[in-house]
DNA sequence: ATGCTTAATCGTATATTTGCGATATAAAAT
DNA sequence: ATTTTATATCGCAAATATACGATTAAGCAT
């Protein structure tokens, strides 16, 4: 990819596309799932529930924590992860709202 | 990655990652809109309006395919694509599903 | 001060993705 | 039959992503 065409694109379809790349390893859904359902959680906790290493679930934390899907307070010692519900509203809605709109203007087959 | 750890996670997961990964492209993004706005589409308009290579689009229109989200029939010397709407409502669905049921559960902030 | 616990970062290996030109394929037109 | 048109596929190069062990850093307990 020696020249990165990303560029060339709409912000809105990069940040869409964004959002779907930080959701795009099953690692990251089964860590947004821990943080959803124990409302907060320290990285340690995740570790000790993902078959990965240490450094592995820091760094899908890291990923979650860049595009704005989570929000983590260092707690001590440990850090404390959480669900950023706002942001995640946010991609949720340019979702249905791209394809939703797009749905309505013609549900018929087609080819 | 010497190993593939993806498969430790469960099916759902999985799918919704790979769901993820075929949108976590801007190029896939555009696509996806020239085709829900065009109803139905052959692969040389899509060239004529993204900024990339024939081949290129080709591959992202077979990644695509390839997750469900797009049909695509020949037509002659042609190939005419367009949006699944019933994948795509589905994985809506799944991640609607997933990320409202938890934002039911505790919309408190945290950390 | 020293050691313990927790998590982030570094370095490295490997795998996957992205992008393109060149080529192959296949229908349509001449 | 040959040429044109449209698209898929191959092969390659470069960029990213994934995963982990080792190291670092920073707070806490002794």
């Amino acid at each position: 990819m020696a020249i990165h065409k990303k560029e060339s694109f709409t912000q809105k379809e990069q940040e869409l596309a964004e959002f779907a790349k930080a959701l795009a390893h099953p690692a990251r859904i089964a860590i947004l799932k821990v943080l959803a359902h124990r409302n907060e959680c320290i990285c340690g906790e995740i570790v000790e529930i993902l078959p990965l290493a240490q450094s592995t679930v820091s760094q899908h934390l890291k990923e979650l924590k860049n595009a704005g899907l989570i929000d983590g307070n260092v707690d001590g010692p440990r850090s404390c992860y959480c669900i950023n519900w706002k942001a995640f509203e946010k991609f949720n809605a340019e979702f249905s709202f791209l394809f939703n709109k797009l749905k309505i203007q013609n549900e018929k087959a087609c080819c």
